[in-house]
RNA sequence: GGAGGGAUGGCCGAGCGGUCUAAGGCGCACGCCUGGAGAGCGUGUUGGGGGCAACUCCUCGCGGGUUCGAAUCCCGCUCCCUCCGCCA
């Protein structure tokens, strides 16, 4: 969603960050529509301020006993014409509103240009890969002999889904309850439980709707399945006015995610990197306008510290224009080191979404002083990915005979377990 | 699933055909008072648009209707709540 008044004076820049995502123009398009809704308005106001004065009148004559037949026939004239105009205004205001809603967010100045993920730039690189004195297993030859199926899964639910039992689901769960801990305890973010079937209305406001849908589970009943807590979380202060003390919120939540990844088949068909369901740690934020970007600094350290005290090696990604989410002005990628495919894989995502989903929900807050509302600024990162940061554990832990070394910040969420043994050894 | 009740400004809450430009309260802002704070007093305070401006329009859940005129009456929808039934 954008701000009209902003894109009026600002054509030229909204266009620019179009063209950075490889989108043509639509300033003049949009500013055209406005136009004519403006011109329409300013018309039907003196239609609308004659009737209201008519009708005043009206009522003060009666009241007085006096005859307003001549008054009537006047008002009658104006009454279909008002209606008439009041409806055509409905409509051009119902356009560009949906105009509006489908164009992505304007990038920050400072996302590097191009077209793909290819363009991303690397900000940082922390911790050195281990080396290995044997070949590294992928994690889904490793989870054979832990746990991990695939078949048993595709029996249930087809494709794209896992089975975890016994020491993988109990490490799953450690993992989560480790980095809901950290998030809570250390940095200063609310836990929250969240539905997990949404409205409409919440993926509009955070952007996944309309566009989106194909990307979705949706329910008889009419209901969303989330694909990420971002949805529920920011959606918290839809329609709101907060208070400035309030801010920043720091919300952070543990929830499964439902994707069809409906544009990805033949993709990542091996393992557990991408599934239907899989669990997330989620990081929100919802802050003043000018505490957002340093916001988005801490957000993303905060998901980092998890790859830290798991002794896993990462990089930092900025994202390049072509590269960023529909809904974000500015990302940064976490990508975690896969020795058994020898790639880093992105295993969180910190956005700062500026005030797009802000508008789109109407998510106010009220500046100290009493002035009038303005939009916060909402951001979300994942805190993070439960399932691949798994299989992080796996690749980078494994040894010689397939068993799993466990990183001493899991241990206790593991009562005291330091070690996966395999089956038949 | 059945039967009722409700939706008003940042919040609570009155209003049930014209001056509602929405009472009152809370909160908030500013001022007075004070050594300072509090209390007290006073003033202001829904939100969103249009217009160079004067000014004006919309906004009482949403949409439609009746009417010269709707927060108020009628119809439809959405959501919330209560009770009963069923069920974690």
């Amino acid at each position: 969603m954008h701000d009209l008044r902003w894109l009026r004076e600002n054509a030229a820049a909204f266009d620019r960050s179009l063209a950075r995502r490889g989108l043509p123009p639509a300033a003049a398009t949009i500013l055209a529509v406005d136009e004519e809704r403006r011109a329409l308005e300013t018309r039907l106001q003196e239609g609308q301020a004659e009737r209201n004065r008519l009708s005043r009148e009206i009522g003060e004559r009666k009241r007085a006993g006096g005859d307003a037949r001549e008054l009537l026939d006047r008002v009658a004239a104006l009454k279909d014409e008002v209606k008439a105009g009041e409806e055509r205004l409905r409509e051009l205001q119902a356009r560009l509103e949906s105009l509006l809603a489908s164009y992505p967010a304007v990038l920050a100045e400072d996302v590097p240009d191009g077209p793909d993920e290819r363009a991303n730039r690397v900000v940082r690189v922390v911790g050195t890969p281990r080396r290995f004195a044997f070949a590294p297993k992928p994690h889904d030859e490793l989870g054979a002999r832990l746990g991990m199926s695939f078949e048993k899964a595709a029996k249930l639910s087809g494709a794209r889904f896992v089975v975890l039992t016994g020491g993988l689901a109990r490490l799953e769960r450690a993992i989560a309850a480790f980095m809901l801990d950290l998030q809570t305890r250390e940095h200063g973010y609310t836990e929250v439980a969240p539905p997990y079937l949404v409205r409409d209305e919440a993926l509009f406001g955070t952007g996944q709707l309309p566009k989106f849908a194909q990307d979705l589970f949706r329910t008889d009943s009419g209901h969303w399945l989330i694909p990420t807590a971002e949805v529920p979380l920011t959606n918290l202060v839809a329609g709101e006015i907060l208070a400035e003390s309030q801010l920043p919120l720091r919300f952070v939540a543990c929830t499964p995610c439902f994707r069809s990844e409906a544009g990805a088949a033949g993709k990542d068909t091996r393992g557990m990197i991408r599934q239907h369901q899989f669990t997330k740690v989620e990081l929100v934020s919802v802050t003043t306008p000018e505490q957002s970007a340093a916001e988005h600094e801490r957000m993303t350290r905060c998901a980092e510290e998890v790859l830290k005290r798991l002794e896993l090696p990462y990089r930092v990604v900025l994202l390049c224009s072509g590269d960023t989410g529909f809904a974000s002005t500015k990302t940064y990628d976490l990508e975690v080191w896969l020795p058994g495919q020898g790639v880093y894989r992105e295993i969180s995502s910190c956005s700062n979404c500026g005030d797009f989903q802000a508008r789109r929900m109407q998510a106010r807050f009220r500046p100290e002083g009493g002035k009038p509302p303005r939009f916060v600024h909402t951001l979300n990162g994942s805190g993070l990915a439960v399932g691949r940061t798994l299989i992080a554990v796996l690749e980078n832990f494994q040894e010689e005979d397939g068993s799993i070394r466990l990183p001493g910040a899991l241990v206790p969420y593991m009562d005291g377990i330091d070690r996966l043994e395999p089956e038949g050894r």
